[in-house]
DNA sequence: GTTTTCACG
DNA sequence: ACGTACGTGAAAACC
């Protein structure tokens, strides 16, 4: 018999660790499941995996706690579990025990100690699944702790050898180290003074801490004075770090088994809304039917039939067209769909020709259509010179308002609504995401902007951009000739050929070779080799600036010149705008991508020259300062308003405000700073942000911050507004009602949660922009219909529009982007656009 | 498929 | 102690 395998769960870390990875999961009645979801998948995972016999769980039930009541007064901060976390215990315990997992707890026991207990005291190979490094004490030849990473799902594999090879210990030196270094998480003292650093080193020097004070006077005097003034706490941290492997608890290894799946436990998940879950399941084939919708599929045979379904459909209230190559999907039910498949046989009765001619007048009709992703649909009728109006929903944007991070694909998007099949998925999903945007406050945002813009951006993919292929051509050859020149330099400056693109290669020849000074490694282990790193020793080599220059160069003949040619369509290229990518509800540009062409250095502007109008001239107009002025309306600063609403130069204002001098006595340097924590706000300011960005230190730029909320309270007031709303509601507001959720706000990872805060300051201001440039686009667009211009929208630049004009149409176009741009919303802080105009995109 | 770099707002 | 400014997409190297 070979030898039996046994999973362990730390029960109250991996609940923990899935708290915190995992947004909000509501089950049927609103509680949050969020942490009991990633318990019941790591449970599952690690049970496919590792393949165990036997599976136990472990918790802390509370109560005394003998091994840490010695230093009881650290144990404070433990207590404080969020309350929806603390909800979730119950319903874990009562799946697992639907699911007959054997778990173990006792109060006053720890549950890593009785992990400790239950692998010491089992024969075979141990699994301990834990997010606890104190764990990694226990890994020997026969027991692997598994570390939960990134999430819950990834895992890190420790065993001795990875302990050795990874961190430089034994598992006995792990309760060394934390003796030494301590964790306030844990309420473990620790040596004061002594850090991660130092405890490694010690512990490269000696097996352990009673060796360590031995010989402690051979240390250098800080270090001893500090170790000696620990011993202590060092000794007691020992006591509290280590695992006990006998602990007083009740187990049976024998009765022991994995875990069932019967029909209790799936009709619990069901409450729970675990589908995915249930979906991965095996629960027996009997239960595997309803594990999705049951739909009852007509295949369409016969022109008579057809016409039949066209006749039903047309007075319905609305229905679903789906189609791919070689299928039509048509549903005016949650229960029943029709398929039809035409045959290439133009002699067959079914042919996309003959399905065609008669689908074409329902497909043009007014009756209401469900499609997914109307921009892409409309596209393949296009090309089959078929018409589709009435289009009331598009599930994709309906689902990207609800929640943008979720179910990114119509296959994932129907599974989540326990559909399998694509045409009554999305009827039902019509009417279900009709009541979310309801409730959500979002029909308006919906129906007024999103929908009727997805009409506007494809007639703009449509009508593309021209392009100069003669300047293309031009421009590709001058500059390969000018890059191959600057690679043979460098290459004799390097006194070796080598891989100029690969920064690996780079960072050897510059950091190895020429042993320049370094900045940071990458996650790839050598120095990094970016702008800030070169900008930084741009003197120290005359290679710097040269490597510099290919850069530059490389990446605009590359991306933009040589990147473009195969996008060319007759002289145009037709960017696809994405408008169900975003966070914040901006668009984005693919395909080329035509919101990142150069502009901001002078070989890159020859670029722009690239696209020019087709009809005459480019009109652009674009907001000035848009998501400032927003700061401004939404805190109602006094000074922010003043300044706009007076036209004013708003850094030059800012710094003056700062300084406490008048607008005419700003340096350039005040105005560039003041600038630079302009940004930093609508950013969701950090110090070291503000520090990165202005070469100022970390110090210095916090006190800038400061500054700028002494002398702007009520911006202050407005972004920590912002903050607390994340909090308590769970997500970020635009001024048209999208929504962000920002999980990480909540998190117990620090970068994570700055980061939340960060997303809470700035969602508001760049998603309210992206908003009004949404409406004034659509009010552009019909007023240039009203006005029965012939003049087309060519291009959204997130706060700048590009029209491409018949040369008499141009002042009239002007005046209706200003006006119309201008006010698109009532705002209390002036909106104002900028207009410019000429042959190509340079000069627009 | 991921990482690094860099183009834009 | 934490080791970052917000939002994107493309090219190339590297796994």
């Amino acid at each position: 018999m070979s030898k039996q395998r046994l999973l362990m769960l730390d029960g109250n870390s991996i609940l923990n660790r899935a708290y915190f990875a995992l947004p909000a999961l509501n089950d049927k009645d609103g509680r949050n499941v969020n942490a009991v979801y990633g318990f019941i998948n790591v449970l599952i995972k690690a049970s496919q995996d590792y393949k165990p016999d036997k599976l136990i769980v472990a918790f802390d039930k509370g109560g005394q706690n003998f091994r840490k009541e010695i230093y009881s007064a650290y144990k404070a901060n433990r207590a404080g579990m969020p309350d929806d976390l603390f909800q979730q215990l119950p319903i874990l315990h009562e799946l697992l025990a639907l699911m007959n997992v054997s778990v173990v707890e006792k109060a006053g026991v720890e549950a890593d100690d009785i992990i400790g207990t239950v692998t010491a005291a089992f024969k075979g190979d141990s699994f301990v699944v834990s997010g606890d490094r104190d764990m990694f004490q226990l890994v020997a030849d026969n027991i692997t702790v598994l570390f939960t990473k990134r999430g819950v799902t990834e895992v890190e594999t420790i065993t001795p050898e990875t302990l050795k090879n990874n961190y430089n210990l034994t598992p006995r030196q792990v309760i060394d180290y934390k003796a030494l270094r301590g964790d306030t998480s844990d309420n473990i003292p620790g040596v004061r003074g002594v850090g991660e650093k130092t405890a490694m080193q010690l512990l490269a020097k000696y097996p352990d801490i009673e060796t360590l004070y031995q010989h402690v006077d051979e240390e250098k005097e800080a270090l001893r004075e500090k170790l000696v003034n620990g011993k202590d706490m060092a000794f007691v941290s020992k006591k509290l770090a280590t695992i006990i492997t006998d602990a007083d608890v009740n187990f049976n290894l024998d009765n022991c088994g994995l875990y069932e799946l019967n029909a209790s436990v799936r009709e619990f998940m069901e409450k729970l809304q675990f589908r995915s879950i249930i979906a991965r399941l095996n629960f027996g084939d009997d239960i595997q039917s309803s594990r999705t919708v049951e739909i009852v599929r007509e295949n369409v045979t016969s022109l008579s039939q057809l016409n039949r379904i066209i006749e039903l459909l047309s007075k319905s209230d609305y229905f679903a067209f789906y189609m791919t190559e070689e299928e039509i999907i048509l549903s005016n039910s949650g229960q029943k769909e029709y398929s039809v498949k035409p045959s290439d046989n133009f002699l067959d009765e079914i042919t996309f020709q003959s399905v065609f001619d008669r689908l074409q007048p329902l497909l043009a009709s007014s009756t209401p259509k469900a499609v997914y992703d109307y921009k892409t649909t409309r596209r393949i009728l296009d090309r089959l010179n078929v018409e589709i109006n009435a289009v009331k929903y598009d599930v994709c944007i309906m689902q990207y308002l609800v929640e943008y991070r979720l179910y990114k694909d119509l296959a994932s998007l129907c599974e989540a609504y326990a559909y399998k099949d694509f045409g009554a998925g999305i009827y039902v999903l019509a009417t279900k995401l009709s009541q979310k945007l309801k409730d959500l406050g979002m029909t308006k945002l919906y129906y007024d902007i999103e929908l009727p813009l997805s009409d506007l951006l494809y007639r703009m993919e449509n009508e593309g951009v021209s392009v100069d292929e003669e300047l293309l051509s031009k421009l590709s050859l001058e500059m390969r000739a000018q890059l191959d020149g600057i690679s043979a330099e460098i290459y004799s400056l390097a006194e070796e050929e080598f891989n100029l693109n690969s920064p690996m290669q780079l960072s050897k020849v510059l950091f190895e070779k020429l042993n320049l000074p370094h900045g940071k490694k990458t996650h790839r282990e050598y120095y990094t080799t970016n702008n800030d790193a070169l900008e930084r020793i741009v003197d120290k080599h005359p290679i710097v600036p040269k490597i510099l220059e290919y850069r530059k160069f490389a990446k605009l003949l590359n991306t933009y010149i040589d990147g473009l040619k195969p996008l060319i369509k007759r002289g145009k290229v037709h960017t696809t705008y994405n408008q169900t990518l975003t966070s914040t509800g901006r668009l984005s540009s693919s395909d080329p991508n035509l919101q990142n062409i150069p502009i901001r250095n002078e070989l890159g502007k020859e670029i722009r020259k690239i696209f020019c109008s087709k009809y005459g001239v480019f009109v652009g107009a674009d907001y000035s300062q848009i998501e400032l002025r927003l700061l401004a309306a939404f805190s109602q600063d006094e000074n922010l308003l003043d300044s706009f609403r007076n036209g004013e130069d708003i850094h030059a204002r800012v710094a003056g405000e700062l300084m406490g001098i008048p607008v005419e006595m700003v340096s350039s340097d005040m105005r560039r700073m003041a600038k630079a924590v302009n940004f930093g706000i609508i950013y969701g300011i950090s110090d070291y942000g503000l520090a990165q960005n202005t070469n100022l230190s970390v110090k210095k730029a916090r006190d800038y911050i400061d500054l700028y909320f002494k002398r702007f309270p009520k911006i202050k007031e407005y972004l920590d507004g912002c903050i607390k709303f994340v909090q308590s509601d769970g997500y970020a507001l635009t001024l048209a009602g999208r929504r962000r959720y920002i999980p990480e706000i909540k998190s117990a990872n620090f970068n994570l949660r700055a980061f939340g805060e960060r997303v809470a300051m700035n969602m508001p201001l760049q998603g309210s922009a992206a908003d009004i440039m949404k409406i004034a686009m659509l009010r552009v667009d019909e007023a240039i219909k009203k006005e029965n211009l012939k003049s087309k929208i060519v291009l959204q630049i997130h706060d700048e529009l590009i029209v491409d004009c018949y040369p008499e149409e141009a002042e009239q176009v002007k005046e209706i982007l200003k006006r119309e741009m201008e006010n698109a919303v009532e705002l209390s802080c002036p909106l104002t656009v900028e207009t410019e105009q000429g042959g190509n995109l340079y000069e627009a």
